[in-house]
DNA sequence: AAAAAAG
């Protein structure tokens, strides 16, 4: 019998019937959801602080809905490792019988019903007993809400010890996927989280009491072990958000690892993603044991509502100048400006962008305090542009994002294409249906090439843009 | 190369 052979079904009538591989496949597809409208309140006078509030609120309402709205063609893959169990789908939240206050968090959330990748994932998460699972699938399809779920629905808030933890790969992400917990989990009175992140500091001897902890590797390493803040034996759901990273050898492989292995045998983990390279997808099934396993296929579609160009400069100075150029442009809406590194985004902002008015920096050398400042501004829109490096690659959700630069081109430390960095780079904009527009910066060479294997690697034309016509760029830009 | 630690 062989076992690497996928039964492929378009409906589960199909899958059952072809059912002689001992691992099941599911492959549908599905129609674009058009209900999910959510409209803002919009009735007396309200103070600062309210209508603060008010559009955290929407914004997250927005991208929570989106993921109602996005999957519209995607094609979903479900491999199941036991295949005598059968393979559930869900098509409401009432099928999964989630406690009352937590069904009540997801509609307070503005879901009406479970995205693609949710019909799917959800009932594997929420079986008895807990099983494991790898998901893949693009940005904007609702992985975020999936693992959530799966980690409230298992807590129990009643007990004052951590129960769920989930690691993100860095200090923006983890603040913004606390948010979504503490929303989701608002009418669980007694369900508090804890972010196990730099600069958040307990008493020596101090135990954490809340049930769930968001953290970065590192702060959560050390309050598993050397602190012991955290008893990890008890922790029942492991989520590792950003997976790919997580446990890629240049990435947070070490600290992740050794949290992994600190957890008990019987320990759920959970593994998200939107890119899975090869090799770091042959060891994430290496390091969890008999997995479940979900894709979204055709990631390359996401491409398609983000127009991609290339602008070709001589050198760095004229890269310079060309950004300078599209200023104009990008501001109309907001941009994310990606550099290889710190100085470079130091450069970029000052010497290109003038460090205008609205025009702000982050990168991970700065203070975490200043760094939620800036996101923070950034997502209210007080400022158009962001300056950054990868450490925004990833995962940061700002739904004015119209226009991702490339000033650097993404690449690994041996100076190849890292391809895996370009599509979440890009995936920062283009959603919720919007148009994206990805302008790739090329100087040398070197980059060039660089740029022509990206193509190669996604067989996407990347086309030329002359950032001297103007007409072209506010065109495209709109 | 960036990020990630109370080192």
């Amino acid at each position: 019998m062989a076992t690497d052979s996928w039964a492929l079904a378009v409906d589960e009538q199909e899958a059952a019937v072809k059912s002689m591989s001992s691992l099941q496949i599911k492959e549908e597809k599905v129609k674009a959801d058009t209900n999910g409208v959510i409209k803002t309140n919009t009735t007396a006078e309200k103070t600062d602080e309210e209508e603060k509030e008010d559009r955290a609120a929407q914004s997250l309402l927005n991208k929570l809905i989106r993921s109602n709205l996005v999957d519209n063609t995607n094609q979903v893959e479900v491999l199941q490792r036991d295949p005598s169990s059968p393979l559930y789908s869900v098509k409401s939240f009432e099928e999964l019988r989630l406690k009352p206050q937590l069904l009540q968090g997801v509609y307070a959330m503005g879901f009406n019903r479970p995205s693609k990748i949710q019909e799917n994932a959800l009932p594997m998460m929420l079986a008895e007993p807990p099983q494991n699972l790898i998901a893949q699938s693009q940005s904007g399809t609702g992985k975020t809400a999936a693992f959530v779920l799966a980690m409230l629905s298992r807590v129990e808030p009643a007990d004052r010890y951590p129960q769920c933890l989930c690691l993100s790969p860095t200090y923006e992400l983890a603040l913004q996927t606390g948010k979504v917990i503490e929303q989701m989990g608002k009418f669980h009175p007694e369900l508090k989280l804890a972010y196990a992140v730099r600069g958040n500091k307990l008493e020596r001897g101090q135990k954490v009491s809340e049930q769930i902890v968001i953290g970065t590797p590192g702060t959560v390493l050390d309050w598993c072990s050397k602190l012991k803040f955290i008893d990890p034996k008890k922790i029942k759901v492991f989520v590792l958000d950003e997976a790919d990273v997580m446990i890629a050898t240049q990435g947070h492989q070490d600290q992740s690892i050794r949290i992994q292995r600190m957890l008990p045998r019987n320990c759920q983990m959970l593994l998200f993603s939107a890119t899975f390279e090869d090799s770091v997808w042959k060891f994430a099934q290496k390091v969890v044991p008999d997995p479940n396993i979900i894709k979204l296929k055709r990631e390359e579609e996401t491409l398609d509502t983000i127009k991609q160009y290339y602008v070709l400069c001589n050198n760095r100075e004229e890269k310079f100048q060309a950004l300078c150029n599209l200023y104009g442009a990008i501001t109309i809406a907001q941009a994310m400006v990606f550099c290889h590194d710190p100085q470079n985004s130091e450069l970029a902002g000052s010497r290109a962008l003038k460090g205008g008015p609205q025009v702000a920096l982050l990168s991970g050398e700065m203070m975490v305090e200043q760094r939620a400042a800036v996101i923070e501004r950034f997502r209210e829109g007080k400022e158009k542009v962001l300056v950054t490096t990868n450490v925004c690659a990833r995962g940061i959700d700002v739904e004015q994002v119209s226009v991702v630069i490339n000033f650097d081109l993404p690449v690994d430390k041996d100076g190849n294409p890292d391809n895996e960095t370009y599509l979440h780079r890009i995936g920062r904009t283009g959603r919720f249906g919007k148009r994206g527009l990805a302008v790739n910066m090329v100087d040398s060479k070197h980059s060039m090439n660089i740029l022509n294997r990206i193509q190669e690697h996604f067989n996407k034309k990347i086309e030329r843009l002359d950032t001297d016509d103007l007409d072209e760029i506010e065109k495209i830009a709109n």
